[in-house]
DNA sequence: TAGCGGACATTCCACATTGTTATATCGGAA
DNA sequence: TTCCGATATAACAATGTGGAATGTCCGCTA
C-alpha cells in the first residue's frame, strides 16, 4: 500500500517536519508560503491527513478543546518527505486565465479589454507589494523559502513589465 | 441547462472559432498555442466536445477517413464563447514542483538539488528558445497570439534569471 | 505490389485531484 | 446573550490524468 505521496500531501508533511500544527494552522501556513506557487482549499487539508494517518506518516493528536486535532509527522513520515523531495521534479503546471483573454483578444470588446488589462495589473502590483513588504524578514528567517519568495518577486515583475507593454495600455 | 462554460471547453471553442478541426487536430492545435499556458489531455479534449455537442455549441460531423470526426462551431457556440471570453478572467495559477524542492532545500541532499537545478534550467531554456524561434512568424500572422507568445518569452527569461541566481549555482 | 510500420483518430475506463457547499461545535468578545 | 471566528468533517460535483483497446490510412521498401 506504498502508494506514491502527491505534491500536496508531500507539502503538508513538510510543513509538518517543522513542527506540529492542527489542520487550521497547517492550512494558513501553507497559503502565506507555499500558496503563492501552489494551491490548496481546506477541506483538501483535512482529507490530507485522513490518508496520511492511515498510512502512519501522521499522528492525529487527541480531540482538545474544540474539537482541535494537532497532526504530529512520524519517523516513517519524515522518511517518506525526504523520499519525495529529493525526487526530480516535473514542469510546472501554469493556468493562465488572463492569457485566454489576450489569445482570443480579438474576440474581446475593446472596453472589456481595457478593465480586465488594469484589474490584472493592479492584483499583481499588489502580490509585488506584498512580496517586497515580507522578503528582508524571511531571507533573514528562513533563507531557502525566501528564495522561492525570490521567485515570486521575479515573476511579478515580468507579469507588470509585459502588461506594461501591451498594445492597448499605451 | 445553460451551465457555465469552463476554461478549457471555452478555449476549445475558440479554436474552433478559427475553423472545424478533428479532435485530433484540435488537440495539437492547443498544444502548441494555448498549450504554453493552459494544459489539457487528449480525452479531455474528447470528453469536452461531447458536451459541446451536447449543449448544441458544436456539430460534429460525420466519420469520415479514419473515423477522423470534424467538429465545427454552431452560431449558439459562436455566442457563448464570446460571452466566456468577455468575462473578467480571474487569478492565475501556478504549480511549480521545483519551487517546492527549493522551499525545502534544506532537506534535500545538495547533489540532488544542483542537478534538478541543472535539468530546469535546461528546460526553461530550451522553452525559450522554441518560442523565440516562433515569435516573428506568429507576431506577423496573429497578432493577438503573439501577444500570449510574449508573455512566455517574459516568463521564461525571468526563471532562468532567478535560476542563475540560485546561491548554489554560484 | 504486397505488406508493414508509424502516424492518425476515437472511445472507454479507472482513478486521482480539486472545488464547493453544508453542517456542527466551542470559546471568547461584545 | 448573541455572534464571530476557529475548527473539523462529509459528501458531491467537476475536472484532470493516463493509458488500454481498437481501428484506419499513408508512404516506403523488399
Amino acid at each position: 500500500m506504498s502508494r506514491e505521496l502527491n505534491a500536496t500531501a508531500a507539502s503538508l508533511l513538510g510543513l509538518l517536519a517543522w513542527r506540529p500544527m492542527s489542520g487550521w494552522e497547517l492550512y494558513a501556513e501553507f497559503e502565506h508560503t507555499i500558496g503563492h506557487f501552489w494551491s490548496i482549499t481546506r477541506s483538501q487539508v483535512y482529507r490530507e491527513l485522513q490518508t496520511l494517518a492511515e498510512r502512519g506518516y501522521v499522528e492525529l493528536g487527541e480531540s482538545g478543546a474544540r474539537e482541535r486535532r494537532v497532526s504530529t509527522i512520524t519517523p516513517a513520515g519524515r522518511e517518506a518527505f525526504n523520499a519525495w523531495i529529493a525526487r526530480m521534479p516535473g514542469a510546472e503546471q501554469i493556468r493562465f486565465p488572463f492569457l485566454l483573454t489576450v489569445f482570443f483578444a480579438e474576440a474581446v470588446p475593446p472596453a472589456v479589454l481595457r478593465q480586465a488589462t488594469i484589474e490584472q495589473r493592479r492584483t499583481h502590483a499588489a502580490r509585488l507589494d506584498g512580496y517586497l513588504a515580507q522578503i528582508d524578514e524571511v531571507r533573514a528567517k528562513a533563507p531557502a523559502p525566501s528564495l522561492a519568495l525570490d521567485f515570486g518577486i521575479a515573476y511579478e515583475r515580468a507579469v507588470l513589465a509585459w502588461i506594461d507593454a501591451l498594445p492597448w495600455m499605451r
